[in-house]
Order: structure tokens, then C-alpha cells, then sequence
DNA sequence: AGAACAACTTTATCGCCGATAAATTATACT
DNA sequence: AGTATAATTTATCGGCGATAAAGTTGTTCT
């Protein structure tokens, strides 16, 4: 049997998403293929490099709102781009997870370069517009990795409740939280990030 | 050799800065023990509780800022929790990696319901005031993540500074970014989403 | 045709890992 | 002293990422 690096690439994201990252061996995408397990080192330096791509593959296939479009806002942007982000991150199984710990890819350098323009003519400083960008990226990131991470069963939520008795606070904040639900949470923060640079660009 | 749950704490926190969270094996941990490694699985059920317990311990050691102090602003009070979580990750090496995938801490809620009760005062309704604490907490995460995951060496900077060579904006956000470092993009983000707050308070 | 070479996979193996079961030793209480 | 409980050891399991070396296949050059 004969292989490429993206049938890898397309079998380890199928058994990321049965197993979890924490489950993904090479031996197991190496037995989806029909090969053995060091055929897969002859294509991938090793198991980082092919989680690289993975990440690469994820974005590429899912997180489409990477340039901003002609008449659009910056706020419009960012928000179309951080939600586009997170629905990649979300898409598989430990999403968050494989993005964290891969390096910048060199191919979006391109998106990033338009997205600065975007902000810039917008009035935005360049430290500025880096930071929000980068501020934005990196509170995307921090929420869907606790939003896969959470695997809160009835027990655990029991324990919860039991616990917010005494902190009426936390009790009503809570039930918003769980009627909400992580999106409702992820759009607020959002906000904030992006009435905060509002706020920056007319004290400017 | 009698060995109880904190010594074995404390010994993982030491190896992790040794190795990193990648290296961290309770072979290792047991070793500086001088005891053998199925001894651990007698104080903690798994890796997983020790690294709960490890994450435990860091924050109870550095994240000394959890409580709002009388006469405070909560701003004030959002920026010192905030650099007082981000130290706290900081100070063990991986130490972001080792808090994400934990579960929330019960001991904790005491502090959560006196931070939220600080908002309410302020006049946040309880759904934006949980919503503004938990986006803090994310981007931190997100933050102190890339940070200690930022592992750059002289030619992966160099094939940043090429590839910038057509990419004027990006260029000059670059030298910006590398002449600022870590922390002042950090406190960038935090002033966004307390301005955020600012102005979502101000319109309520 | 046949040799040389490169591309790719297999077989075999290494050293490590987290975890469990069962036997063993230490400690504390009566 | 004797017994229960706490704690550790020995032995072992199955699985992991990775490497080395041998084998196979297909192409190219003479």
C-alpha cells in the first residue's frame, strides 16, 4: 500500500475525533491506512510535525473569514474572524488542544498582513492593532480549550450546586451560565475585547 | 521511605521545572523519592489527580491576588487578580499546560463569590459580571499558553523577519512585538476587556 | 537488458510510559 | 503479643514514539 502525507493527514483527523488526542497513536492511523507503524516517519519527521499539519489542515478546511472583505467594518472583521476561528478550533474533537503548541504557519502571514491593513486604516497604531489581534487569537484559544476540556458529568454539576447553596452569587451566575451555554459566553467576552478597542481608537 | 501527598507534590513541581510537563513521569518523580513508582499510585488515583493537586498547589503558592481589597475598584481589582493568575502560571514552567485540563477548584468559590460580589456592587448584572471573570480567566490562559509554548529559536525568527520583507505591516507590528515582549501584549489585552467593561457598564 | 539509484515500506527492536495485582513490610491500636 | 490497617515493593502488562536496517518497488541511465 501507498501512502501521502495527506491521506495521513485526513486518517489522523478521522481517529482524532473517535479517540480524542489523548487516544491518537501513530499505530492506530498506521492500521487505518493498512500500513505499518513506521511507514507514517518516512513522510512526518515525527508525531509533532504530523500534528502540524493537522492543525494546518483544520484551519484550512474550516476557518474561511481569514481576510477581511471589501465594506466591512473592523468590528464586522473581527467578529466574522474570531467566530470563523473558533468553529475550526470546535470542529474536531480537541481542537484547541492540537492548535496550542504548533508555531505560527508561515502561510497565513498573507491573512495577517491584510487583517493589520484592515485596522491600521482604521486607525489603529500597528502596536496596537498586533495586540488587539493578538489578544483576540489567544482569548479565542483559552475558550474552546476549556470549552472541550469540559466534561462535566451530573456529578460533577451536583457538586457544583451543592457548593453555590452558600454563594448566592455564584449560584445566580451560574444558572445564567448554564442556560446560556459556552457560546453566549464566548460572544461576551468578544465584546469586550472589541468595545474595548472602540474604546482605544477614539481616545486615540 | 514513608512519603505523604505534599512531598510528592512538591517533587513533581521541582522535576517539572526541570524537564517540563513532557518529562514529568512518575518514574521520575518517584526516583527523587527514592522510593518506587507504584508507591504514588497509593496517595493519588492517577497522573491526572497529581497534576490537579500540582495545579493546586502553584496557584495556592503565586496567585496571591483573589480576593478584591476594601477600597479597591474593580478595575483595579480585575488587573492585580489577573497578573496575580498569570504569575501564578508563570512561575512553574509548562505551568499553563499543567492548569488547563483541570477541573474548577471547590476551594475556590469562596473567592469567586466575593470577586462577583465585588462587580455586582459595581453595578454589573450577575450574567456580565460572571462573564467578564471567566473572560479574564481564558484569555490568561490563552496568554500564558502561547507564552510558555513560545519556544522560538534564532532561525525560526529569521524566517519570520524574511518572510516579513514583503509585509510592510506586518514588518514594523513585528519589531514592535519583539521590542515590548509578552508582558506588555498582556496587558494590552487586559486594558481591552476592562475598557470593554467599562463601556458595557457605562451604557447600562 | 541490466545496473544503479531513489522512493517507500516492513521487520525488529529500543527504552520509555501509566497502570494494576499481589506479595510484603511497617505502623498503630488493643 | 497479636491483629488490623497503612504504605511500599516486586513483577508485570499493554501501549507508546522513535530508530536502524533490510527489503521492495519503480524509474532512469547506459
Amino acid at each position: 500500500m501507498k501512502i501521502d502525507r495527506s491521506q495521513i493527514v485526513d486518517a489522523a483527523l478521522a481517529i482524532l475525533n473517535e479517540v480524542g488526542i489523548d487516544g491518537l497513536s501513530t499505530r492506530l492511523i498506521a492500521q487505518r491506512l493498512g500500513v505499518q507503524q513506521p511507514a507514517l516517519y518516512w513522510h512526518f519527521k515525527g508525531k509533532q510535525a504530523l500534528l502540524a499539519a493537522m492543525n494546518a489542515e483544520m484551519l484550512k478546511r474550516n476557518h474561511s473569514r481569514n481576510m477581511p472583505l471589501a465594506g466591512e467594518t473592523w468590528q464586522e472583521f473581527l467578529r466574522a474572524n474570531a467566530r470563523s476561528f473558533r468553529s475550526a478550533l470546535l470542529a474536531w474533537r480537541d481542537g484547541a488542544r492540537v492548535h496550542a503548541g504548533t508555531d505560527v504557519d508561515p502561510s497565513h502571514l498573507d491573512a495577517i498582513e491584510a487583517q493589520l491593513e484592515c485596522l491600521l486604516t482604521a486607525g489603529f497604531d500597528p502596536e496596537r492593532a498586533l495586540a488587539l489581534q493578538i489578544a483576540i487569537g489567544r482569548y479565542v484559544v483559552g475558550c474552546v480549550l476549556e470549552e472541550q476540556a469540559d466534561t462535566a458529568d451530573a456529578q460533577d454539576r451536583a457538586v457544583l450546586d451543592i457548593a453555590a447553596e452558600n454563594h448566592p452569587n455564584l449560584a445566580k451566575a451560574l444558572s445564567l451560565y448554564r442556560a446560556d451555554g459556552h457560546e453566549a459566553l464566548f460572544e461576551a467576552g468578544l465584546e469586550l475585547l472589541i468595545a474595548g478597542a472602540e474604546a482605544a481608537i477614539c481616545r486615540a
